[in-house]
DNA sequence: TATTGTTATACTCTATAACTATA
DNA sequence: TATAGTTATAGAGTATAACAATA
């Protein structure tokens, strides 16, 4: 039996029903949808998650926080820069080689409304699932995280 | 109850139990490792997409393909270029204003290695999702990147 | 010696606008 | 007029290697 979504303008998709596929284009929706929302507060995604774990845990470090983003020391440079240079975020000193990060109070205020955002799209995220599948949502997803 | 997992060297993770965070995660794992899967066939992911909708769809345009794989226009032509550069796809014509592909005699041989490769990855993805949660998997991605 | 932060660099993917040629 | 393909360009994310300073 076939699919009617599989054809689109006489095209068929091999790809859609592949669970890693189906995650790509998922995850990138997801992404597309959640960055427009951010746009008006001047941010981009991986800025959001840096200024909501630095919320969470005043004075990490740099490199402790890209540990748990899974981005790179190299990459965090840049970031935390242009976080800085918005005004969102200080450095603390922690010793002679590291620092960490706290919100500014600019960058306290825009963690409200960015509070806010995530809320409402995690809200969408989650809703969007079928009820009956959601109980399952976040197990398959910490699965296919923790393990692929 | 506090999730062992949610502390990293004494740093709380605010986001690892938000669903699109999770989402994005996964997706990033699970594209590494496709990825380096892929680098001994000298191919990205996309490109790998795309020599398979080809490798079904002998003689569908550029702009179709790119429809299908959300890609635009813009950004298949060099993608398409490079395909082309390695020999792998060849261009049937259509009309004067555009195009088909169709594997190269090559790109026959290499595609049967990636359709390997993709059987396999594709089943270590499920694979990794706990087996009462594998009938969610899809019917979760697919509400996920249709819907959000 | 291992770690921190930094710099430099390169590559991939993505997004937009503008152009032509054709349907 | 709308579509196909192209070009140019810019931005965001990611990856590696190397370096100085510090633990």
């Amino acid at each position: 039996m076939i699919n009617s979504n599989c054809y689109r303008e006489g095209v068929y998709d091999p790809l859609q029903d592949l669970p890693g596929y189906a995650l790509r284009r998922a995850s990138a929706v997801q992404m597309a949808v959640f960055g427009a929302q951010l746009a008006p507060l001047g941010l981009t995604v991986i800025e959001a998650s840096i200024l909501t774990v630095v919320k969470v845990n005043p004075g990490a470090s740099l490199s402790a926080i890209g540990r748990m983003l899974d981005v790179q020391r190299a990459n965090m440079t840049p970031l935390v820069a242009r976080l800085e240079s918005k005004g969102l975020v200080e450095r603390t000193i922690i010793n002679g080689r590291s620092f960490g990060l706290r919100l500014s109070p600019s960058g306290g205020e825009l963690q409200s409304r960015l509070a806010a955002a995530i809320e409402a799209h995690e809200r969408s995220v989650a809703e969007a699932v079928p009820p009956e599948h959601r109980a399952a949502l976040l197990p398959i997803l910490h699965a296919l995280w923790r393990a692929v």
